[in-house]
RNA sequence: GCGCCCGUAGCUCAGCGGAUCAGAGCGUUGGCCUCCGGCGCCAAAGGCCACAGGUUCGAAUCCUGUCGGGCGUACCA
């Protein structure tokens, strides 16, 4: 699949337009980074740049007589293809496209197809994405659905930039934690038997356990009387492979599947961790106060210095997890996002000073980061507390909603803001449900087509002349932005930036299928109005398809 | 106390490498069905962009401070 030439799109036009006027005129390219802005109001043209105010202020040049000279040179350079451009306001130049350029940008749309809005930025690059990563203790809840999303998300973004990307997920099987685990079941266990004792401190209070303890007993019967080292085993194994499985099963119904699932038990085993040790020794990173080895991180922002091995001798999850990342490195990954939650950002500042030291670039490890869900139901809102029990499972919500209108409200704020769920919203299946709202305007282009016959074949060759008029040209530039926001999206770890185009995109198809029609008209002008729905069509089914909802063709 | 995130319309939130953005959805009010799926469209009302200073010709956007809310600040994971 050919990737989409950033060349192409209108405003990589317009930039290159104005930036060679410039150049023309000043004798140097221009030395910021400006703003190139389609326009919603028509009176100002198509695209307007601001370069001219930058610079002026940079060089100390008067604006208005920069923009000026800018535009004048660009007309003369580009007039005959019939590009207009004007200065107004404080020195914005205002671009004007023909609307045989703007019908260029439809064109190669159709002729990319699926390709539209890839990139070869990862040049195939090994990108790992690392999420949910929860330990197997307990099910999911409506937060880490939040997580496992936002990951999901960055992965099809990920790809679409053209990395070769792996899904991972990061558990412990073994320790303290899940010691406790097992000994809170085999509690919950006793209790079948008519016992009653009490939960460890720190163990698992959840209803959870009393199910599995149900089907634990019926498959391992009745011994166990007392919790010894025969006990810790077998109740550990249970509980974690009954409550993993649950786990898959979860996230399975919500669409995400793993290429792989790492065992943090594996780095103690094959002495990975004892080597992060050493290697933070090596560089002067780790020092020992205490009786206990610590980590120097003092000197980057938001870092602290923090223990890695404890005074008894056991290392920390601080530095298990370098040890992790040492090995995603020499397991050739190039780049690698963890998504995690903004109770983690001290360990993350952590981790950043320590594969520093270790002399990893530094774009190896990107941290998405997203704040908690609260749910949010006839108008009252609930924070969740796994703790005291109180949470709502994903899978519940899904059962209750469908994976789809989960995904897309999971994705639509932007994740270091905290994520309000509507549930009577995300319930509704009408208009008022965004999520539903896109795929419907998906499925009218889809029925629009069906009833189209042949005339809607062969569209990537259609004479595109006839799409003239302001609405068709408005919705051709919307089109035009795909490319660059799935880019912003997966660069910036911002999905919600896909699913806001991806509503506006909709509701603009919805009012211009209103003002317009297409069968019916002269084959000539239905040809070319079902080429620019086909374009409708397919920027909503790929960004559907990067959130990982379906683009029905039939509700 | 310190660190990070967030304070924008009644509610949930975009915008935040400054100007040509005061925006969307929901809610409210009022219109539009001999018409390709009305699960649609159009319109109105509604905001001192938390507050106070500063930088700038120009600030929701950058800087400082204050006030609110969240999360951290473990030899837990």
């Amino acid at each position: 699949m050919a990737g989409y030439r950033l060349e192409t799109t209108l405003k990589d036009f317009v930039r290159e337009r104005v930036v060679e006027s410039y150049r023309s005129l000043r004798g140097a390219p221009p030395t910021l980074w400006f703003n190139i802005r389609l326009n919603d109001n028509p009176q100002f043209g198509d695209y307007s740049a601001n370069l001219a105010m930058l610079e002026a202020k940079a060089q100390g040049l008067v604006p208005r007589t920069l923009a000026q000279d800018i535009a004048d040179e660009f007309v003369r350079r580009a007039g005959s293809e019939g590009l207009r451009a004007e200065v107004a306001g404080p020195g914005f130049i205002n671009v004007f496209l023909s609307p045989e350029r703007v019908q260029d940008s439809l064109r190669a749309l159709l002729q990319a197809g699926e390709g539209y809005g890839t990139w070869e930025l990862g040049a195939g690059r090994r990108l790992q994405v690392e999420f949910v990563s929860s330990n197997p203790t307990g099910p999911l809840t409506v937060g880490h659905g939040r997580q496992a999303v936002l990951g999901d998300v960055l992965a099809s973004l990920s790809a679409r930039l053209g990395y070769a990307v792996e899904r991972e997920y990061y558990f412990n099987d073994e320790g303290r934690q899940v010691d406790l685990l097992a000994e809170s079941l085999w509690i919950r266990y006793r209790e079948l038997f008519g016992e009653t004792r009490e939960i460890p401190e720190g163990g698992y209070q959840g209803e959870y356990l009393k199910d599995i303890a149900a089907a634990v007993r019926a498959s391992v019967g009745d011994g166990f009387a007392e919790f010894d080292e025969s006990a810790r085993t077998t109740f550990r194994h249970e509980a974690v492979s009954r409550i993993s499985e649950g786990i898959r099963i979860d996230l399975e119904t919500l669409g995400i599947r793993f290429d792989q699932y790492f065992s943090e038990g594996t780095l103690h085993r094959d002495g990975k961790v004892a080597e992060a040790l050493a290697a933070l020794r090596r560089v002067d990173a780790a020092y020992d106060k205490d009786g206990a080895a610590w980590l120097r991180a003092e000197h980057v922002p938001g870092g602290k210095d923090s223990v890695l091995v404890r005074s008894d001798g056991r290392p920390t999850y601080l530095l298990v997890d370098i040890a992790y990342h040492i090995n995603k490195k020499e397991r050739g990954f190039a780049r690698v996002i963890d998504v995690q939650g903004a109770d983690h950002v001290v360990e993350q500042a952590c981790m950043k000073a320590a594969l520093a030291a270790l002399g990893f670039p530094p774009d190896f490890l990107g941290y998405a980061v997203h704040q908690f869900v609260s749910l949010k139901e006839k108008g009252e809102t609930q924070r969740m507390s796994t703790r005291a029990g109180r949470f709502i499972t994903l899978r519940d919500l899904v059962a209750e909603i469908g994976p789809d209108i989960v995904r897309y409200f999971m994705i639509s704020r932007k994740p270091e803001a905290h994520l309000e769920f509507d549930l009577d919203l995300a319930k509704s299946q009408s208009l008022d449900n965004p999520a539903t709202y896109i795929q419907y305007a998906h499925t009218r282009i889809a029925s629009l087509f069906r009833k189209a016959g042949a005339l809607g074949d062969g569209l990537a060759a259609a004479d595109l002349a006839p799409l003239r008029s302001p609405d068709d040209l408005a919705l051709i530039k919307k089109l035009d932005l795909f490319p660059e926001i799935v880019r912003a999206a997966g660069e910036g770890f911002a999905p919600h930036l896909l699913s806001e185009y991806a509503l506006d995109v909709a509701r603009f198809f919805h009012g211009y299928y209103d003002r317009n029609r297409v069968l019916g008209e002269a084959d000539d002008v239905a040809r070319a109005r079902l080429a620019l729905l086909r374009g409708v069509q397919l920027v909503l089914g790929q960004s559907l398809g990067i959130f990982g909802m379906s683009a029905p063709e039939e509700m």
